[in-house]
DNA sequence: GCCAACGTTGGC
DNA sequence: GCCAACGTTGGC
């Protein structure tokens, strides 16, 4: 069974453009439990991703991805020079998964934050759009990617 | 740059 | 196990 997802990424960071650019990229530096859980756990290959751009001048769903590996220890945990560096994690035992993430296409527009606020009646009950959500990778059931696909 | 929300850490 | 302190996220 297909299941959605919707990943957050910063665009000064890695952006749709960026995604289309190399393809596919390794979901490397999610630090969070409940956002590792869902790539170790319940991801699997094919599913669909709504690519959302975070922190910028127009936060929003800007592209469509997909989940392309099965989930592997995410390497920056163990490479003492990156940011994502956890000395407490060991490679016998790797505290943060990822997985890959390809790249399907890029909206034609931005399906804004905004716009998404004023349909919460059609997209019920919605990580992102709950109060002080924060997670970069959260659930999206098929009705709700339908939508969103609709307001492009 | 501000700040609310929230997760994590560590002392007790 | 509680909770204050602290760090981070992300909208504005």
């Amino acid at each position: 069974m297909k299941q959605y997802w919707l990943m957050k990424s910063e665009p000064d960071e890695f952006s749709i453009d960026a995604l289309c650019k190399v393809g596919r990229e390794p979901w490397s530096g999610v630090r969070n439990y409940q956002a590792r859980n869902f790539m170790m756990t319940d991801m699997k290959v094919g599913d669909g991703i709504l690519f959302y751009h975070s922190n910028c001048t127009v936060p929003g769903v800007t592209g469509l991805a997909e989940v392309a590996s099965p989930a592997y220890p995410d390497p920056t945990q163990f490479l003492p020079r990156s940011d994502y560096f956890d000395a407490a994690s060991k490679p016998d035992q790797p505290r943060w998964w990822l997985v890959d993430v390809g790249f399907k296409r890029k909206f034609k527009r931005t399906v804004s934050l905004d716009e998404m606020r004023a349909q919460a009646d059609a997209l019920g009950d919605f990580a992102l759009l709950r109060r002080g959500n924060r997670l970069s990778v959260l659930p999206v059931t098929a009705a709700q990617y339908k939508h969103i696909l609709t307001l492009e």
